[in-house]
RNA sequence: GCAGGGAUAGCUCAGCGGUAGAGCGGCUGCCUGUUAAGCAGCAACGCGAGGGUUCGAAUCCCUCUCCCUGCUCCA
């Protein structure tokens, strides 16, 4: 028994014998008295090609009447292909397991789909060539993400999906609830009283695990997290998803400058890995998918430094390209950028992803570190040609006094935050992290250009099928 | 949520006032150690739903539903 990728990557030797187990691809018969059926068991992008003679018992009633997506069990020997592969399996036995019972109705014919498709048949789209080299890459990335913070010293933390912060500042939460939805229990105000509920207070899905992770970065110094996230916000976009995963890391002792670092070094390990152990999927990505390029586009942002600038200095950039671009929404100190700023930035004005740091303090959050010159923070964002926005960061406001004033200034009441300021009343120390769209992360890799076909079964507004 | 675009054979689409087409896929046959196979033929839709205009609507108008893209939000 062997796999297709142990077949075809020489583990299996010339003329020794094997079993094969998996899904036909197509079908094509020769009049030569020979069927050939290329065979996918999901190990690597290339199929196995499955050689069957019409000497087979069940040649006529069994292998004629194959057609794509049947599964099957084969054996035979492993020869040398006369065809354009290097090995191809002579069988000498072919059993059916599993038929495809109407072939013209079957949704992942033997042809090209389009995306939409596809998505639409989420359970069935993994058996094609591109969602299954999706899945294989988006593996590969999830064990370099674990490999690289594993060895430089990061712990992973299991922040908890379920919350009972009330304003972790990152947008609309899907509630949790046992209450009964039709006739909730409701207190003297005619409010729903959650204090029968089954946490004893509201409670909602987790928009983030930093607030969490803080926490444990204050006592095992490098920490990060890796786990679905979830926002309930309408958003319909090509990079969005109600449910998504996000990779966290907080480091103690640091800067935003050893954050832009850490993100930098970081992605670079993983794209690194990525084209080293996947290059057969990178391979068809780049003949097939989006703008054709993402191999050469990965191994230019491994070799090259990470641009970098300042707020100030990108408003400056678009004020000045303002005056030949026509953009939707003005640009001027003190507004947040579009996305059609930071895909100007990105994409025209440096040709690659770009570091922005040290935004105004008024369009970033509380917890991020309020500058010397009193009105910006210690925040940036990594924005990515074709995506934007793949990484959002800051350094942490450590000091408490600063952090309280913040808070008030941003309407939030310090009293809501207990745990989080007692970080910094007992052994604070500046520390810094930034979050990583890990669905954006791939789509950038791979070129496909909708998070919603690099996750297996993505939820958005009006869509939790599957 | 806002703004555009779309919904026609299994899939991808063309047709844009006169009773519906192509390619791919499927099936059949011929050919072939084949591999986006080649050649020939066959089957398959009545045009998202509901109203209206008209002698006549897939084609025009209205309403609804769903989908896609962009924007807002952010990862």
């Amino acid at each position: 028994m062997a796999t297709v990728h142990e077949a075809l990557s020489g583990q299996v030797q010339v003329g020794e014998k094997t079993e094969v187990r998996g899904w036909t691809r197509k079908v094509r018969h020769s009049k030569a008295g020979i069927s050939f059926v290329p065979l996918t068991d999901g190990s690597c992008f290339d199929t196995l090609q499955i050689v069957a003679p019409n000497s087979l018992p069940n040649y006529e009633e069994v292998v004629k009447a194959l057609t794509a997506g049947c599964s099957i069990i084969a054996t035979g020997t492993l020869v040398e292909s006369r065809g354009k592969q290097d090995y191809e399996l002579a069988a000498d036995s072919i059993e059916l397991v599993g038929a495809v019972d109407d072939p013209e109705t079957y949704p992942m014919a033997p042809k090209r789909h389009s995306m939409e498709h596809l998505r639409e048949h989420a359970h069935l789209r993994p058996r094609t060539n591109l969602i299954g080299a999706v899945a294989r890459v988006r593996h590969c990335l999830s064990q370099a993400v674990h490999r690289y913070f594993h060895e430089n010293g990061f712990y992973w933390v299991h922040t908890p999906i379920i919350t009972g912060s009330d304003a972790e500042g990152a947008g609309d939460m899907f509630r949790v609830s046992t209450l009964d939805a039709v006739n909730p229990p409701v207190n003297d105000a005619g409010e729903v009283d959650y204090s029968q509920d089954f946490f004893g207070k509201a409670t909602n899905l987790t928009v983030s695990g930093q607030l969490n992770v803080e926490c444990y970065c204050m006592a095992l110094s490098k920490v990060y997290t890796f786990g679905p996230t979830f926002r309930a916000e309408n958003s319909n976009t090509s990079r969005h998803l109600a449910e998504f995963w996000m990779i966290e890391p907080e480091i103690a002792f640091a800067d935003l400058e050893d954050d832009a670092a850490l993100a930098e070094d970081f992605l670079k390990y993983i794209f690194r890995a990525l084209l080293d152990e996947r290059a057969d999927d990178m391979a068809f990505f780049n003949q097939h998918v989006g703008a054709k390029d993402c191999i050469q586009r990965l191994e230019g942002f491994v070799s090259s430094e990470f641009a970098q600038m300042d707020y100030a200095e990108a408003v400056r950039v678009l004020e000045a390209a303002s005056k030949k671009v026509k953009f939707e929404y003005p640009v001027e100190f003190g507004v947040d950028l579009q996305s059609e700023h930071e895909r100007y930035l990105c994409e025209k004005h440096v040709g690659r992803p770009v570091v922005v740091k040290n935004y105004p303090k008024e369009i970033k959050a509380f917890y991020m570190r309020l500058n010397d010159d009193g009105r910006t923070v210690a925040a940036m964002d990594v924005l990515a040609p074709g995506i934007g926005e793949i990484i959002g960061g800051s350094q942490r406001e450590e000091r408490l006094d600063v952090l309280d004033a913040r808070m008030i200034e941003d309407g939030l009441d310090p009293a809501d935050y207990g745990w989080y300021r007692d970080l910094r009343r007992y052994g604070s120390v500046p520390h810094a992290g930034f979050g990583l769209g890990f669905e954006r992360t791939i789509a950038y890799a791979t070129g496909i250009e909708n998070v919603r076909d690099v996750i297996p079964f993505p939820r958005t507004p009006r869509h939790a099928d599957f």
